[in-house]
RNA sequence: UGAGUAAGACAGGUGAUCGCGGCUGCAGGCGCAUGCCUGCGGGUGAGGAAAGUCCGGGCUUCACAGGGCAGGAUGCCGGAUAACGUCCGGUGGAGGCGACUCCAAGGCCAGUGCAACAGAAAAAUACCGCCCCGCAGCUUUUGCUGCGGUGAAAGACUCGUUCAUGCGAAAUCUUUCGGGUCUCUGCAGAGACUCAGGCAAGGGUGGAAAGGCAGCUUAAGAGACUACCGUCCGUCCGGUAACGGGCGGAGCCAUGUAAACCCCAUCCGAAGCAAGACCAAAACGAAAGCCACAGGCUUGCCCGGCCUGCUUUCAGGUAGGUUGCUUGACGCGGCCGGCGACGGCCGUGCCAGAUAGAUGAUCACCCAACGACAGAACCCGGCUUAUCGUCUUGCUCAUACA
């Protein structure tokens, strides 16, 4: 992806959870937190309460293409963090997107002119 | 055609746009350099179970003279294999008309234990029952009904067995205790008389009841005896063997359970790729050097010395990185050997190697249908479990036609 990196490591999520702020709808919840940087860095979290491998390994996949899409209305220096709920294991790749894009419109870290759109 | 059975193959496809992980070509940039970054191409990229982690092996590190114990696993026979609890071919047993399927299939005549409930009784017995005997009643010819029908210890004698002590068996006799009936008397007690039972077929209980079934014998019955079947023993033949077949003998010391302990035979060192190997920041440790710089102490000051410090080297090895990491008991094709599992030879191919973990999204078309179970993590051989469907081949049964 052009303008970001993934979060890896344990400690990075925690410091997200703990000092982020969260919005979240049926399918998807999401922290945001400011990390100084230029690049925004987006980790994807789905637990084993979702499904099996198959099904957990999916939703990461729409999560993703759903954020690498609409990548360029993202505001910068950003660390987000996006958890998978229990419903999403059944939904496909449309209301992943809505689902994205709703809880970014919440958090005001999209650009204003997607607003008109 | 229908029903079934066995083996095997596939696991949505094609195109367009955007996107991702390895590999690779070219161009540009950075760097002394192994290389790194960017762009444009090429090619490649999850499964039949990748799953459960239940077995077996390779590989790695550690341990190890040899032997034994303990513990674990396996368990009809022969073979295949790197090995196996797997596979193949047989044997025996169970199921199915059949194709075929299933089997923890060594040993309870080595020992020990257990067998709840039910049932008379679980390895010993007698509840009902059958027969017999005694007494009473009825009938009085058979008969019917009711009640009852002993054990223990010691000694003698006989027989069998033993060299003998002894052990065993059946009948008889004696003594003591005991049971029953009758009589006497004051409830206690005394005296007399008497003591004959047999069978295990059938019923019932149970997972299991002393080989099965028929006959003979009998009062009733019983391998007590007889035929057939079964069991056990011996022997002969066939087979590498499991085992099969024949002949002869023994009336049959006798149930189940070994996924009860156990016995017998065979096998097994431990831990795992977060294994292991290499490079190696920071911090810590050791040694040397330096007052060129800063601070402190020794002093009122200087020199000198010491500590912190700084520089260099070394050691261990953390974060991190590289490797292990995919060419292998490999795939495909052919020939040969073998009933087969499989093996041999030749040709040919390279087919994911990520490291928080790459295969996705949208659109169009095809198919009866947007499709089950499900995601590599060192690698193989198996087993088990999950699974929408589609197709191929062999065989069996039924029906119809010829």
């Amino acid at each position: 992806m052009n303008f970001s990196e993934s979060l890896k490591k344990n400690h990075q999520f925690q410091f997200v959870y703990k000092n982020g702020r969260s919005y979240a709808n049926k399918y998807l919840v999401m922290y945001v937190k400011e990390n100084g940087a230029e690049r925004n860095r987006i980790g994807i979290s789905v637990s084993k309460k979702v499904g099996n491998s198959v099904v957990r390994h999916r939703v990461k996949r729409l999560v993703r293409e759903s954020y690498r899409l609409h990548e360029a209305v993202f505001n910068s220096g950003l660390d987000i963090v996006i958890v998978a709920r229990t419903a999403a294991a059944s939904v496909g790749y449309e209301e992943i997107e809505k689902a994205l894009l709703h809880l970014a419109k919440l958090h005001h870290v999209i650009k204003v002119f997607f607003y008109f759109d």
